[in-house]
DNA sequence: GCCAACGTTGGC
DNA sequence: GCCAACGTTGGC
């Protein structure tokens, strides 16, 4: 299985707006990076939940529910979207401060590059990140 | 609200 | 195909 960080800011999208609608298309990529990343994602596959701006922290675990479609919300097949749900709630939310002095952490794409949406998590920095939300 | 970083666009 | 200009994102 492959982990992956999503990103989003939660005055568009937030994770209790996720929680309360069960399951979210993740469209709105326009990032070609970004967009290739949607496409190699795969059902079953944890996707950490960060919100971007406000709260600058890692909220929650979804996963991959649907693999990558053309995305509805533009005509243009170039973007592509997929179904996320959520599996849970983190215990204590995870920050980008948090992130970011944690040398483990430091080769994530959300410290290497902030403005990517969706970046590929190794499955160790995952249960890093796991573990500073059981800590808190 | 500012600015740095980065991706994209378009002129040559 | 290069590179400057521009737009967008996101941290601060």
């Amino acid at each position: 299985m492959q982990y992956w960080l999503i990103k989003s800011e939660p005055f568009k999208y937030s994770w209790d707006q996720f929680l309360s609608d069960k399951s979210t298309f993740w469209d709105g990529v326009r990032n070609y990076q970004a967009r290739n990343n949607l496409k190699e994602m795969k059902v079953g596959d944890h996707c950490l939940y960060y919100h971007s701006n406000e709260g600058k922290e890692i909220v929650g675990i979804a996963e991959v529910i649907k693999e990558h479609y053309p995305d509805p919300t533009i005509d243009d097949e170039r973007w592509v979207a997929v179904d996320v749900k959520p599996i849970r709630t983190l215990k204590n939310t995870v920050t980008l401060a948090q992130v970011k002095s944690d040398a483990r952490l430091d080769q994530m794409a959300l410290v290497r590059n902030s403005r990517l949406s969706v970046g590929p998590v190794k499955e160790d920095e995952f249960n890093i990140i796991m573990e500073l939300s059981e800590n808190g």
